[in-house]
DNA sequence: ACTTTCACG
DNA sequence: ACGTACGTGAAAGTG
C-alpha cells in the first residue's frame, strides 16, 4: 500500500478515522480531537486491560532534556487499530487530553513499545508519569529483537533493530517506512529532517497516520517475536535485560553535571590550537587536515615514503603512520630517531585538537539541560555482544591519557566523583570459561597476570618490555589476532612474537583447547556461541575465529549488567553516573564517598565466577571526573 | 552513502 | 593449509 491510499472519514461529530492496510488486513487510526473522542478512548482502554497495548510518542526531537523539547503525540494501539492523542499544548490545537494519556500510561497493565526507553523517559520527564512504575509494565520489542538476533544492519546477514526493517521481516514486507515518509512531508512544508518534527501540524494526515501505524506495527511485531522468544527460552534473559535497561534509564534521567565555564574555555582553547596547527599545515599545501589524499600528496612531495595502504588502496596517513614521521612516540614525546616532519606533526596536533573540541567539548555544551546536566543516550543492549554503548555525547570514549576532557564532568557541590572497575575482567572471564588451570591458579595467587605470563615464557629474568609484549599477546589472543597483527601492535619482532605465542599456548593449554572447541563446534554445528547467560551470539561465516572474543566480551558485559542489578537492589542507583564496560562511575557526598564506594565495590565483586574471583578497584577522586586521571580537582 | 580517521574498553 | 585483532560513536571529506 502506498502512503496516499488511505482515506479519511469525518462525518459531523464523528471521530477522524484513517484507514490503511497492513499485512493484507484493514487497520484503523483514530484521532482523538474532542472530549467525546476522549471518552471513547477511555472506554477502549478499559476494554483492553487484559491485552497488550503498544504505545509510542512523537516528539519535537531526540533530546528529551533539551530546553524546548515537547511530546507532541502519544499513540496507543493493538494489531488492528491505533488511537492518536495530541498532548502538545504549544501547538495551539486548543485541546490536549493529558489526563487520559496519563491515566492510560499509569493503568494499562501490559504495555509494548519499540525502543521503549526513549518513550518512557519522554513521558516521565514531560508528562509526569513515574518511570519505575511505568517500566515494570513495559515489554520492549527492540530488546526481544536484539535477543533473537543481535546483529546490526552493517553486519553480514544482519537486519538491525529498527522498527522498519523488523516490520518488513516479521509483519509486512510492504510496511511503510514511516520515518522516511515523514521526512518527505517535512520537505513539502518547507522544513528539514531536524526541524520538521517540531513544526508539522498535529493534524497533518500523514503525520497522524504514520504515528498510528507505528503502534500497530509494534503490536504486530510483538505478536511475531513473542512466540519466538518463548520458543528460544529467552523469557528469563528478557526479564533480565528489561531490568538492566531500567537502571541505565534511571542513570540517563539523572544525568551527569557539566562544568560549563571550564568546558567553554576548553572548547575555545582547543579550537584556537586546531586553527594554529591547521595554519601550519596550510603552509605545506594542505588546506584541510581531514583530507588524507592531500596529506599523502604533500608528504610525498616532501620526500616521505608512504607504504601502508587503506582497504580501498589509498595511501594511509593515520596516526600510526604519521607519529614516527613526526618523530613522536605514543605519548607525544620526541623520539630523536629522525628529523621531525613539521607537516606530519601539524596534521596530528590539528586533528587531535579539533576532534576534542567538536566531538567532546562542543558536544557536551550543546547537549546540556537547563541545570547544566548531560543526559547521554545509554543503550544498555547495543553491540552484537550485548555490550552497552553511550552516545550523544560519547562519554564512554573520552580521552583517558589526558584529563582535560574528563575534567568537564563533575559531581554536585559537596560531592566527589569515584569509580569502581573490575581487574582484568576479560582475562579472568576467559580463565573461568575455559577452566584453564594455570591461569586460574595465577589469579587465585593474586599474581599480576601479564607478569606471570612473561615469567612463564621468558623465565624469572623477564623485563618490563617482556611483560608488555605478553600483555599485548594476552589481549591479542582474546581478540583472535594472528602473529602479524600482534607483532605490529606490540612492536615486537615477528619471530619473537611467534615464539611467545607458542609459549603462551603451552602455558595456557586450557585456553587453547577452549578456543578450539568453540571454533570447531561453530564449524560443524550452528554458527553461534552460547554464553553462560543463555545468550546466543551468531558468528559470521568468515570470522569464526571471533568465537572466543564474542564469548568473553559478552560474558564480561553480563557480569557488569548483573552488577548493575545488585547495585540497584542495594539502593545505590542514584549515585551511579555511567557504565563504562568494566567499571561504573559514581558521584557521592564527599564525607560518605569512601563508604559508598566500598558498598559499590561489595555489590560488584564476585567471589566465585566459575571458579575465578572477579575483584574490583575503587578510586575516589575530587570534584571532577578528571581528578581520577590526574587533574588537580 | 561510503571512506577514513580517532576516541574508548 | 593458512590466516584472520574484537566491540562501539562521531566527524569530516569525497563522490
Amino acid at each position: 500500500m502506498r502512503a496516499g491510499s488511505f482515506c479519511a472519514l469525518k462525518a459531523r461529530g464523528a471521530m477522524r478515522v484513517q484507514h490503511y492496510r497492513v499485512a493484507g488486513e484493514s487497520v484503523a487510526v483514530r484521532n482523538v480531537e474532542t472530549p467525546e473522542d476522549v471518552r471513547a478512548f477511555v472506554d477502549w482502554c478499559r476494554s483492553n486491560r487484559s491485552r497488550p497495548v503498544a504505545f509510542d510518542t512523537e516528539t519535537t526531537g531526540l533530546d528529551i532534556y533539551a530546553p524546548g523539547f515537547r511530546v507532541r503525540l502519544v499513540q496507543f494501539g493493538t494489531e488492528r487499530e491505533a488511537w492518536v492523542l495530541p498532548v502538545d499544548t504549544a501547538a495551539g490545537m486548543g485541546y490536549a487530553p493529558h489526563e487520559a494519556v496519563r491515566e492510560a500510561l499509569e493503568t494499562l497493565p501490559y504495555l509494548l513499545a519499540h525502543n521503549a526507553k526513549f518513550d518512557a523517559l519522554a513521558v516521565s520527564a514531560h508528562l509526569g508519569v513515574d518511570l519505575v512504575r511505568l517500566w515494570r509494565r513495559i515489554t520492549d520489542t527492540r530488546i526481544l529483537a536484539h535477543l533473537l538476533d543481535p546483529r546490526g544492519p552493517q553486519d553480514p546477514d544482519g537486519i538491525g533493530h529498527g522498527l522498519k526493517p523488523l516490520s518488513a521481516r516479521h509483519v509486512d514486507p510492504d510496511a511503510p517506512d514511516t520515518q522516511a515518509g515523514l521526512y518527505a512531508e517535512f520537505r513539502k512544508i518547507g522544513h528539514t529532517k531536524e526541524t520538521g518534527w517540531a513544526a508539522i501540524d498535529l493534524r497533518n494526515p500523514l503525520y497522524t497516520l504514520y504515528a498510528g501505524l507505528d503502534v500497530i506495527l509494534t503490536s504486530r511485531l510483538f505478536a511475531a517475536l513473542g512466540p519466538l522468544v518463548e520458543f528460544a527460552g529467552y523469557g528469563r534473559l528478557s526479564e533480565f535485560e528489561h531490568a538492566v535497561a531500567l537502571v541505565c534509564a534511571r542513570m540517563e534521567a539523572r544525568g551527569f553535571l557539566l562544568d560549563v565555564e571550564y568546558t567553554e574555555t576548553l572548547a575555545a582553547r582547543l579550537l584556537a590550537e586546531a586553527d594554529e596547527w591547521s595554519a601550519v599545515a596550510r603552509r605545506f599545501g594542505v588546506s584541510s587536515v581531514n583530507a588524507p589524499a592531500q596529506i599523502a600528496a604533500a608528504l610525498e612531495g616532501m620526500g616521505e615514503n608512504l607504504t601502508e595502504t587503506t582497504d580501498s588502496g589509498a595511501l594511509k596517513v593515520d596516526k600510526e603512520v604519521l607519529m614516527p614521521i613526526a618523530d613522536l612516540d605514543r605519548k607525544w614525546q620526541r623520539i630523536g630517531a629522525r628529523e621531525a616532519n613539521p607537516l606530519a606533526e601539524a596534521v596530528l596536533r590539528a586533528k587531535r585538537a579539533s576532534k576534542w573540541a567538536t566531538s567532546y567539548a562542543d558536544a557536551m555544551l550543546s547537549r546540556r539541560d537547563g541545570n547544566n546536566r548531560i543526559h547521554p543516550d545509554i543503550a544498555s543492549l547495543q553491540a552484537r555482544t550485548a555490550r552497552m554503548s553511550i552516545s550523544r555525547p560519547p562519554l564512554q570514549q573520552l580521552p583517558s591519557g589526558d584529563w582535560v576532557i574528563r575534567r568537564a564532568m563533575q559531581a554536585e557541590p559537596g560531592c566527589v566523583v569515584g569509580a569502581v572497575d573490575y581487574q582484568a575482567v576479560e582475562l579472568r572471564v576467559l580463565a573461568a570459561l575455559s577452566g584453564d588451570v594455570q591461569m586460574t591458579a595465577a589469579i587465585h595467587a593474586g599474581k599480576d597476570l601479564h607478569g606471570f605470563t612473561a615469567e612463564l615464557i621468558y623465565g624469572p629474568g623477564f623485563t618490563e618490555y617482556h611483560r608488555k609484549v605478553c600483555k599485548g599477546i594476552g589481549f591479542g589472543k582474546v581478540y583472535g589476532g594472528g602473529p602479524d597483527t600482534l607483532s605490529r601492535q606490540t612492536g615486537a619482532p615477528l619471530d619473537q612474537v611467534k615464539a611467545a605465542i607458542r609459549a603462551y599456548d603451552r602455558a595456557y593449554a586450557g585456553v587453547r583447547r577452549y578456543s578450539k572447541r568453540l571454533q570447531d563446534r561453530a564449524e560443524w554445528g550452528a554458527k553461534e556461541v552460547v554464553t553462560p547467560s543463555g545468550r546466543r551470539l551468531p558468528l559470521d561465516r568468515r570470522k569464526l575465529y571471533a568465537a572466543t572474543n564474542y564469548m568473553v566480551q559478552s560474558t564480561a558485559r553480563d557480569v557488569l549488567a548483573e552488577a548493575l542489578l545488585r547495585l540497584d537492589e542495594r539502593g545505590l542507583t542514584d549515585y551511579l553516573r555511567l557504565p563504562v564496560h568494566d567499571e561504573v562511575v559514581f558521584a557521592a557526598p564527599a564525607a560518605d564517598a569512601k563508604d559508598i564506594g566500598r558498598e559499590i565495590q561489595a555489590a560488584m565483586s564476585v567471589k566465585d565466577f566459575f571458579g575465578v574471583p572477579l575483584t574490583t578497584d575503587l578510586e575516589i577522586g575530587g570534584r571532577t571526573w578528571g581528578s581520577l586521571y590526574g587533574a588537580a580537582a
